[in-house]
DNA sequence: CATGAATGAGACTTCATTCAT
DNA sequence: TATGAATGAAGTCTCATTCAT
């Protein structure tokens, strides 16, 4: 056949530690890896089952031992994505009670996360413009917070979803800004100031709350 | 670029279609008006030429009368919109000069628009997704409104570039919530608000302000 | 790309005056006549569409522009051939009246077609075998002549359907066993005598009938 | 039935496996029962030897074991099916010596297998369709009635070829219609008295040998 | 022998683009 | 310029077959 270049056929003679026993469980996250560094860079159309393939390092039809279709790959990075979304957030702000706290928290984490990792950042960008579902996974998390910080009186919107759609938005935005232009000094801070300004808090109490050391800081 | 002619582009050198150049133009703001149709309902992926000529009642090789490839096609829709843009910001508060009132204006004029012509506010949410100059168009007004809000005194934000981009995220935010989960009630004026307060704006003045009579309201 | 052949794509220094005008025309036929030329001499499972594109002198999309799937392909060819088959019937046996000579001229007729075009034989038994619709396309022919025959006191048979299903099945596995194990003398007469005895009629009417002269034959 | 042997693919060179061969044989049947059973319900195209080894209950590379190639795997088929097609055909008639009502009951015997068993009627004729050398299993049993019933001066055709050809297809068109378009009374009858006739039996005589009691039918 | 993950050739289909009329 | 048939690269998906365990 004369191909050119082969890449994950027979030989590689690199990887045979790949050839152990928990094979079934190491391809599949390659795929789901190797899509998340594609959405990184790409956009969702961008996402060739072929080109994925490759990414990944197997072959052509190996993708579809694991996925049924082209959509069932997309929903199941998706899935990931919102898997390791949640171990973001959860793992933070376990033992903060105020929802003002909680949600500045979860805006300068997701902000030092844009600044961190930059693919991951853009994957989550990418997936969330895509498959709308995602925005429910977030919004999940974010209702508890948005209702506790009412209840105690930090809070005050006049319309649950319009509040929710905004502060995703505006806080992807921000780590858009991030990720695309570059740094900014503070930027978790100033994100997370703007947000609770925008439910209400007032400017003072946010910048102060904006500017309380993460959990796990050491501060 | 460099190409001699150019006939259907950007600049029409002047030299060659001084006559008949009507039904030109004419079948251009078709394929442009039949492009917007399309993304409304539609992604970016799926505007394909053949679609676009169809609804623009040509044939598909026409299209490239006007366009060299689809790249371009995708360039001047987005063009077309940003102009269309400017036309609903620089019709309304042109007699204003408060930063707030004028940041608010628009605020709401766009929540208005979504709500009114969902069509044109899906097509401009996939541009702006699509092409990342569209949010630059959008900024350029954006910028003398936060820069008069602050020197007035009412805008309070650390970071001008984020501010902008959390404005801008936001509303487009709200916008598609109300695109894609229908009514809700004073939408344009909470969306004010928060925008407002966002920007350092008090609860009860940013309330007042986004609660004003938009102009030509009659009020 | 590196490809190695590209058969039937672009140098054709032959068919040149097929570059004509009337193309569409022409290309459907081409497609449909290489479809039965594939027919003719493999399976209707091997009917791939690139097979059939380049059987018909054409590129792989272009089959697209006539049909809209595979399966639209496999329907156009089966309607083709039942056209075709029309044909074939209609042309002869017009000023018969009696059921009996109408049918015993319809047999010998496709009996003679086995002899002269076995490709064409090859594919009608293809597609009568894929497609259970054109056995109802046969049907439709022959139950007129059963009908009659009856009437007229020459058939006489228990089961109409029955009858049919016979009639097509016998006279098909006779085509068959002439295209594929070669001649047999006066195979059109013994293959209508059986038929006819078949549906009651005596043996040596039947002979006579199968024996008449075919119209156009010149007898 | 003489099969016992014959555990593996084709001649068994004899020294292999003389232990162990029960498991094996009985896989094997479960693959061709399984096939079977796809036949009934797919066409041969459709035989993806992936669903053969989940319909027999094995993993795919199994399937390899017992077959070199899914060519092989066709074969063994049609053999399987021409195996249980002698059964059907030797069980009965052993006792009659008369070629017309031998006939009568093998056309009759397996008019009611297609009432009783369509699936496997399904399959046989898929088969038949398929296997073009499944004709020559059904051809020498069917000859040795023909050439009975002509030296007993009952049967009267012109071509044994052809007598056998049309024979063969008439009854397999029968059973078809009667697998496909439901129930018919008397089907198997109605089927005997045509072939019958078509061989030249008298219809008076056809009907009578068709309408005799079936051994076994206890009359 | 059994398993089932991996492979890759090949089929179906879409669509941007070209070009003769 | 307008047309629309033709093109072919690229992508999705299937499945017979191989092979390490």
């Amino acid at each position: 056949m004369a191909k050119k270049a082969t890449p994950g056929t027979r030989k590689t003679p690199a990887n045979t530690l790949t050839r152990g026993h928990k094979k079934k469980a190491r391809t599949r996250r390659q795929l789901l890896d190797a899509a998340l560094r594609i959405y990184a860079h790409a956009g969702v159309g961008d996402l060739a089952l072929n080109t994925l393939a490759e990414e990944a390092g197997v072959s052509n039809g190996t993708v579809y031992n694991y996925f049924r279709s082209r959509e069932e790959v997309l929903e199941a990075v998706g899935l990931e994505l919102a898997v390791q979304l949640s171990e973001q957030i959860l793992t933070v702000s376990e033992a903060v009670d105020s929802g003002a706290e909680r949600l500045s928290i979860a805006v300068r984490t997701f902000m030092n996360k844009a600044r961190t990792d930059p693919d991951w950042t853009r994957a989550l960008i990418t997936v969330v413009r895509y498959a709308e579902g995602m925005r429910s996974a977030l919004a999940t998390y974010l209702r508890a917070d948005l209702q506790a910080g009412r209840r105690q009186g930090d809070f005050h919107y006049a319309h649950e979803e319009m509040a929710m759609s905004m502060v995703i938005s505006a806080t992807l935005g921000a780590m858009n800004l991030l990720v695309e232009d570059g740094e900014v000094e503070h930027a978790d801070r100033i994100a997370a100031e703007m947000v609770l300004q925008a439910l209400g808090v007032p400017a003072g109490e946010a910048g102060r709350i904006a500017g309380l050391p993460l959990p796990g800081e050491g501060g």
